[in-house]
RNA sequence: GGUCGCGUAGCUCAGCUGGAUAGAGCAUCUGCCUUCUAAGCAGACGGUCAUAGGUUCGAAUCCUAUCGCGAUCACCA
């Protein structure tokens, strides 16, 4: 039972023997900084049930607390809030608890019910950028974090390996490419095809200006381009199976997922299912057709399908072309119900997809439910904001992007710079010192990205985000770090029961916040939100870093104390190190 | 124009289901390394929580309107 727990009994039994009324929960916060206590009742919210003066109200129960409950030694009143002062036995037995427990915070799978997390589906014809890196990050983090919670979770993409961008890439390569492969270039995979992308919209712009010079409107010329002419006439080509390009197809797209495997190595995010884009684009026809006959769309005259969801407040949507082709939606529809069947205990999926995307799932996820699926009511799109540079939006076009490798290599080399101006790292070989450069760079960058709200923009200033200082990855990772230090340092056995101290200030604050971890997990899954573990990482290291810094591990007295110092370390290490693997950010044994 | 999201210190961000004097970091300034890692700690400075109303004992938080920024409103994906 938490410590609200047992207090709200108390509280109850006390209004009930004082003021003889029954009352079901009474709201508590913790006590603020400046106020002697660490759990406050606030009275204001018992007037509706007891009429009077809040701080007599709040005295007699105070008094009535301290008789009755051993947990609550003292108490103040202010305006209307109670204090309670908790016993320093509390927090030495819960702390002994938590120490005890090698996944505390983590819960076992409690229910046979699996969530979906799907993240990252990128188009295989340009390489992942900064924009990818949030979305990764973001539904890896989650993914982590509901699997903290005690669900099960399987983690999947769906990879847009299909229409006419791929075409336009392919096309290029054939005419400009000289058969170039990524073994003879030297360049991962999707970068050559991405070069190809580029190529292409080069030359298409060319012909667009040729046309245009010899006196062609621009609107046409831009349909006219030969080159796209030639591009749509591929996809043509592709949709009816033409072997040739075909194959071009499948050995292109193989580079691109070649180097896409580097990429998420980096990265440090993996995938349990992998859905390709070519092979379910057919499928939520027959859906189509069953909700046609259950009334859920309608056919116009011209042969085209819709849903009706002007009842909802929203639009008409249609989900089947006039030619009876599928669009974007209608494959949504058939992936989605072909996910449930795969993976048949799952009951509830989430979506990594950017907020531009809103209002297509808005609709997506009514659909579903219209045609009547149980877990329809359990998809959740998780929506986050564009990533902004100092220079305005990422237009790959325009050259803007970040681009994904790129970056984590920025980020190792400049906690390279840094650590050898620091340095701190004797004695370690410089294979060791490299993976641990990687190690703090994607930190930074990890908790740079993840810190914040997801369905916040970011604005993602390169300079400032390899920022080792403050609230950032680096930061707390050194904590880790030093903890670590501190238990190669231990010479004595720690892992010695301590029954009773007297608790500083300040290590009472550490095991407070160390009290908050297990439920931070779960509003964090609840809210699909790493940035709420980030934060609360930060602030267990600051009162950590607090408590660190004014009173001395080693060199006090009391053997128990001294004990109870690199316990209390120690599981403020364990502590980082649990809720870091929820953002997928390692920690270093030394920095 | 309709719909959705955002607007908190000079900058980047916290602020959970309404609660006390709105919190961190960066930047600027002041202290603290012969003791376990100073990538640290302690402190100062900095706010009409976009604006105006409303609900309430009590609002950054909930409601309404206005302004600003962004996204979206395809037989594209």
């Amino acid at each position: 039972m938490s410590l609200k727990q047992q207090i709200q009994n108390s509280v109850i039994e006390a209004v009930k023997n004082i003021f003889d009324k029954n009352i079901e929960n009474v709201d508590f916060q913790e006590t603020r900084k400046d106020f002697e206590g660490d759990i406050t009742l606030v009275v204001f919210s018992l007037l509706r049930h007891i009429k009077g003066n809040p701080v007599e109200i709040g005295t007699k129960i105070g008094e009535y607390l301290v008789q009755n409950n051993d947990l609550v030694t003292n108490f103040n009143v202010v305006k209307g809030f109670l204090n309670l002062v908790i016993a320093d036995s509390y927090f030495l037995k819960t702390f002994k608890n938590a120490f005890a427990e090698d996944n505390f915070g983590f819960q076992n799978q409690t229910s046979q019910d699996a969530v979906m997390v799907e993240y990252s589906s990128p188009n295989t014809n340009k390489p992942l950028h900064l924009g990818h890196i949030r979305n990764n990050l973001l539904g890896y983090a989650v993914a982590e974090i509901l699997r903290a919670s005690g669900k099960k979770v399987y983690k999947t993409q769906i990879i847009n390996d299909r229409g006419i961008h791929i075409c336009k890439s392919m096309l290029a390569w054939k005419r400009y490419g000289n058969n170039q492969t990524p073994e003879s270039t030297g360049l991962k995979g999707d970068k050559l095809v991405g070069n190809y992308y580029v190529k292409f919209d080069q030359e298409y712009k060319k012909e667009i200006s040729d046309l245009v010079a010899n006196g062609m409107d621009t609107e046409i010329a831009k349909k006219q381009a030969p080159i796209l002419l030639e591009a749509q006439k591929m996809l043509q080509k592709w949709e009816s199976g033409d072997t040739e390009t075909v194959a071009l197809w499948k050995k292109m797209n193989q580079w691109v997922y070649d180097g896409f495997e580097t990429t998420y190595k980096n990265l440090g995010v993996d995938f349990d299912a992998l859905y390709y884009e070519s092979q379910t684009y057919l499928l939520g026809k027959e859906f189509v057709e069953q909700g046609l006959k259950t009334g859920v769309f309608y056919k116009k005259t011209d042969g085209s399908v819709w849903c009706d969801l002007t009842d909802e407040g929203l639009d008409e949507k249609i989900v089947l072309r006039s030619d009876g082709t599928a669009v974007y939606i209608t494959q949504d529809i058939g992936t989605a119900i072909q996910r449930v069947k795969d993976y048949p205990d799952v009951n509830s999926m989430v979506y990594t997809v950017g907020n531009e995307q809103d209002y297509h799932f808005k609709v997506l996820f009514l659909i579903l439910k219209k045609l009547g699926f149980e877990w329809a009511k359990n998809l959740f799109h998780l929506s986050y904001g564009m990533v902004d540079l100092p220079e305005g939006k990422m237009k790959s076009r325009e050259g803007t992007v970040v681009d994904a490798d790129d970056l984590m290599l920025q980020m190792s080399s400049t906690a390279k710079e840094i650590s050898q101006e620091l340095g701190k790292l004797e004695g370690y070989s410089d294979n060791e010192k490299e993976k641990l450069y990687k190690v703090i760079g994607m930190g930074a960058l990890k908790y740079y990205i993840l810190k914040v709200d997801p369905k916040k923009r970011i604005l993602f200033d390169p300079k400032e985000s390899i920022e080792f200082n403050g609230n950032t990855g680096p930061f707390i990772q050194y904590t880790y770090a030093r903890i670590q230090s501190i238990l190669r340092t231990a010479t004595f056995d720690y892992s010695k029961n301590i029954d009773s101290i007297n608790l500083q200030e300040k290590e009472r604050n550490v095991i407070k916040q160390l009290n908050n971890f297990s439920e931070i997990i779960q509003v964090a899954a609840k809210n699909y939100s790493p940035a709420i573990i980030a934060n609360y990482t930060y602030d267990l290291v600051k009162e950590y870093n607090s408590f660190y810094q004014s009173l001395s591990i080693f060199n006090c007295e009391d053997l128990d104390t001294k004990i109870f110092r690199v316990q209390l370390s120690k599981k403020v290490g364990d502590t980082i190190k649990l809720a870091f693997r929820t953002l997928g950010i390692e920690v270093p044994e030394r920095m």
